[in-house]
DNA sequence: GGCCCGGCGGACAACGTTGTCAGCGGTCCG
DNA sequence: CGGACCGCTGACAACGTTGTCCGCCGGGCC
């Protein structure tokens, strides 16, 4: 900036006003500057920028994996309110891990962005606490944050999705649904599995119950062994899509009525297809990034906790 | 930083070398300023940081969207290179819009990122002339910069990969292959239309082809128009992993051999199989990563043009 | 016992920007 | 005709960090 306004033959602060559109400058000198800086190249250096102005227009979000297209929808609708607002992205992916998770959000920290959209992957956000009490909004989605912390959340209708999930199958005349979820470490693994618990009501057995990170060994072995028992499942609830998908693949040839939870691409176009519960994860990024950008804007009101709700989708898969 | 230096009582730079991990610093002393950093919830800032040191530690990714399966595998092996440098990841969708490709660039050059991967939405590219010039290294991902510019590019052999699948299908005895494609204005698009033709030799027929960003409907109208000859297409070649999933949809109920480019997941699943010519975007991504971290390590080489392999998976979609 | 050396700590400038305030003409009004 | 005001421009400090350089102090050696 220097060089331009030496080049320009004015002072550096009227080049920072023709950078910034500030009034107070003769047409002829701002296009003599505007000139200069077009013949230079030269580019505003957002940090000092920042560091002078305190302002990052950066927002973080960390989430599971962006491979995963439920995080990667939200993502994007993340994204498309950033730029709406002027903001680029910072994004991390935690893979369920809670040490990488407070790095990922520490560092956005330190590079004090706006604001911070985040998919928990632990249940213990003490680290947090300081940088929240300093100011920095924060938008928990998916998932709410340990406890003892009053942020915002946007989370969806776990419980009352999987009671739909149950509820459908039930009404198919299955009486004996088996639950296969993701690890309970995982808040919406146990939410879900409360949904189901609780709809089922005392015919719930424990054997028909199997939570822990999907392979496809793991998931295979699940099935085995339930559909061994001398009174098996007649029908699956699924937890999440990867669960699906991977039970999917291990059923191979096999066939089992089917509810899943996460609607996913294609789900229509299997035969049968298959029946979901869908959750909404652009609605999800957008109601996010709406919550965090009124923060932003100086919102200072109570936490809210917006609590979205969930569809059943029914396809082929679960005709008797 | 100045705060925690009066609270331990001892000067600024003490503290930066207690921070920083720079020897010179008493045990005792050292702990002093932990503790004060500890009590006082300080953290450093990057901005600050990074106007004295010149380096950001952040990339920039620029790719057509984050919720296309094809390129949130593609950021993910770039984030997960970036981690293994201690870097953060800026990303940016385009949407296939070139002046939104722009903006985002400039946008993190502004942030004066270390480097930046690119998927290139338009074919000008004079705009990052003088930013590479000053040095900001970057890699051009699944499609090549525009005329002039001589960049690293990592791509997929588009031409070879259509070869593949069109002889795929001669040899499945089929002489009428149409060919459904993207925008002809995309790169790999037009690729694969040239490896189509180039294969099909004298068998090529221009009212086999269709060219378009794919909707349902597009797609379907092309279908009905090629279906409605009087020679029409015994088989389909489609030009990406979107294309593909709309025809599948656009077809409901009927049936043609298809080999689709870009595997997609479920492929395996629909019934039949779906032949496809699949890229490895996860090394697509890596590759561009490591290619880019090389640059700013400093490598000054010439620029590299890396070309991976594709490789048919043969399902049952052709089947006779 | 004095000198030198090494280990440790601190003062200061600089990175590139923006906010504050002051200066310099010219114009308008009394 | 003089003073006040306004439009434009510029000098300077500050943001928080790090690199450079200097000084202090204690110990070992001559």
């Amino acid at each position: 900036m220097k060089d331009v306004a030496e080049a320009a033959g004015v002072a550096l602060k009227t080049v920072s006003r023709v950078v910034n559109g500030e009034p107070g400058v003769r047409p002829a000198t701002a296009e003599r500057v505007r000139e200069a800086i077009a013949r230079l190249g030269y580019r505003r250096n957002e940090s000092a920028r920042m560091l002078r102005s305190g302002r990052t227009s950066t927002i973080g979000l960390v989430i599971e994996d962006v491979a995963d297209p439920f995080y990667s929808g939200l993502s994007r609708a993340v994204e498309d309110a950033a730029i709406r607002h002027g903001c680029l992205l910072l994004t991390g992916s935690s893979g369920e891990d809670p040490a990488r998770e407070r790095e990922l959000v520490l560092a956005f920290c330190n590079r004090r962005v706006d604001g911070l959209i985040v998919v928990p992957a632990g249940d213990d956000h003490a680290y947090l606490r300081p940088e929240l009490e300093a100011g920095v909004p924060a938008v928990f989605v998916d998932r709410p944050p340990g406890p003892g912390l009053d942020a915002d959340t946007v989370l969806c209708d776990n419980a009352g999705g999987a009671a739909l999930a149950v509820r459908h199958l039930l009404a198919g005349g299955h009486r004996r649904i088996a639950f296969l979820g993701d690890s309970p470490a995982i808040y919406t693994a146990t939410e879900r599995l409360r949904g189901y618990r609780e709809t089922l009501g005392e015919l719930f057995d424990e054997r028909l119950v199997a939570m822990h990170p999907p392979t496809p060994e793991s998931v295979r072995a699940d099935l085995e062994r339930m559909l061994a028992l001398e009174d098996p499942p007649t029908a699956l609830f699924t937890g999440n899509g990867r669960i699906t998908v991977t039970v999917l693949r291990a059923m191979c040839g096999r066939w089992l009525p089917l509810v899943g939870f996460d609607d996913f691409e294609l789900a229509d176009l299997l035969s049968p297809g298959v029946t979901v519960v869908a959750q909404d994860p652009v609605g999800m990024g957008r109601m996010a990034a709406d919550l965090l950008f009124r923060r932003i804007a100086g919102d200072r009101g109570p936490a809210e906790h917006v609590r979205l709700p969930v569809r059943l989708v029914v396809r082929g898969s679960v005709a008797r």
